[in-house]
DNA sequence: ACCTGAACACCGTTCAAGT
DNA sequence: ACCTGAACACCGTTCAAGT
């Protein structure tokens, strides 16, 4: 017999690897993903991890991609909301908040530079690729921006794309820290941060601005339409923590 | 005798342990900074190490502490620029450009959650001041440039200055993951994100507008006089490099 | 009173031996 | 052809024994 391993076995397992360290992610956080802890659960030995991830780096970066991949999907189907440019925007932006409420924000953890540095390159590959994917999504929503006439001809798209980019990745920097920010807690932050994403978009002209328009209306507006379901959920649970 | 040991004697040691924490950090990267690292370099035992910091957390947030002083410091510095408010805020700007020259960005990673839940609570006492002395000598601007009728009365203060510094965070986060971004090269995006704090002050109608005001050669004369040493330091080094 | 370094626990990674 | 688990290296932390 030349294989007893089908592929469709290896996927399977290597599917079962992930979902088992997301899920220890998720409940005891990015410090328990090891190897040892994984290799508890599954029903192999730790050396045969080792047979379909090549590091631990390798299982973070998986992981990684995969949560990425969630946030792409997330997104574009924000953008998928009916109206105006800025509109969609605005969609995505909850579509960003949205996706907070599923996945606590480890993520900057998860990928350290000695991570990066010790992956192997067909996850950088991966994960560059989804990040161009996740910012061509804003872009063409830019696009389609300036060819509506609701952004300046001149405006320097990249600097807007990355700027909102960041923005969000810094809000939820300061949230992932509350141990130091005590004061921003989720309730109050979550509008402050869609605040300051509008700011930003009024401060490269994207019409209409938010003087003229109630962001927050379309916010709730979104989550009532485009993200009906997610929402609901997010309500039951809350409502489990009172 | 009742002690050999005088505060002094105590003091030194734990500026030395921080000295080559910081070394090592700046040289080998955050994942080098360990207990056996330090130990090594240092001329008494591990053991000992513990009667200075009871935990690797406890360090790293010593050291921690120790940066973050640094930026409030240069911080202050650039807030020194003498100009109207939002000069002054564009200096602070050009203070944390300079910083990074010095301080590899390694800093998200110090913090991972486990850090700042093992350490002790006498650290984030120390850094939550820390951060509050930061936001508030942003605050302090702000409120004068309100005082000047600069800034609209009704502006979110509290949103633009979490704002500013998510994003100053966040675009610092993304230079940091330069393998997933390999277009984000220092060069190029130094001044994109500058762009991008200046265009979402401009959405907070911060006075004068940066269509009215040429703030790259602000972020030039700031170089020029406030930070001429580091500036100076920082073209060697960059001479150096080629 | 203070320091040392051996000892233990934990984790990543490898690989000889087993099936 | 694939898996196992013992073995090794590395690191954080403790503490009995030494000075």
């Amino acid at each position: 017999m030349v294989r007893k391993l089908t592929p469709k076995t290896l996927l399977e397992r290597e599917t079962q690897i992930l979902d088992l360290a997301h899920d220890i992610l998720l409940t005891e956080g990015p410090a328990f993903v090891t190897m040892e802890r994984i290799a508890e659960l599954v029903p192999f030995s730790k050396g045969t991890l080792y047979n379909h991830f090549k590091s631990r780096e390798d299982v973070l970066m998986a992981l990684f991609c995969r949560i990425q991949a969630g946030v792409h999907a997330i997104f574009s189907k924000g953008a998928s909301y009916p109206g105006s440019s800025r509109d969609r925007y605005a969609a995505i932006i909850a579509a960003s908040e949205v996706r907070s409420w599923s996945e606590s924000d480890c993520c900057p953890q998860i990928i350290a530079p000695e991570v990066l540095e010790k992956a192997s390159p067909e996850y950088h590959q991966r994960l560059t690729e989804l990040h161009h994917k996740i910012l061509g999504l804003l872009s063409s929503i830019a696009t389609d921006a300036i060819e509506a006439g609701e952004l300046p001809r001149d405006t320097p798209l990249e600097e807007l794309i990355y700027g909102t980019w960041a923005l969000a990745v810094g809000a939820d920097e300061l949230h992932r820290q509350k141990m130091i920010y005590p004061e921003l807690t989720e309730e109050t932050f979550a509008p402050i941060r869609r605040g300051m994403l509008h700011r930003m978009l009024d401060g490269y002209q994207w019409q209409p601005l938010s003087l003229e328009r109630d962001y927050e209306s379309i916010h709730q507006k979104v989550l009532s339409t485009v993200f009906a379901e997610e929402w609901a959920e997010r309500k039951d649970q809350l409502k489990d923590e009172n």
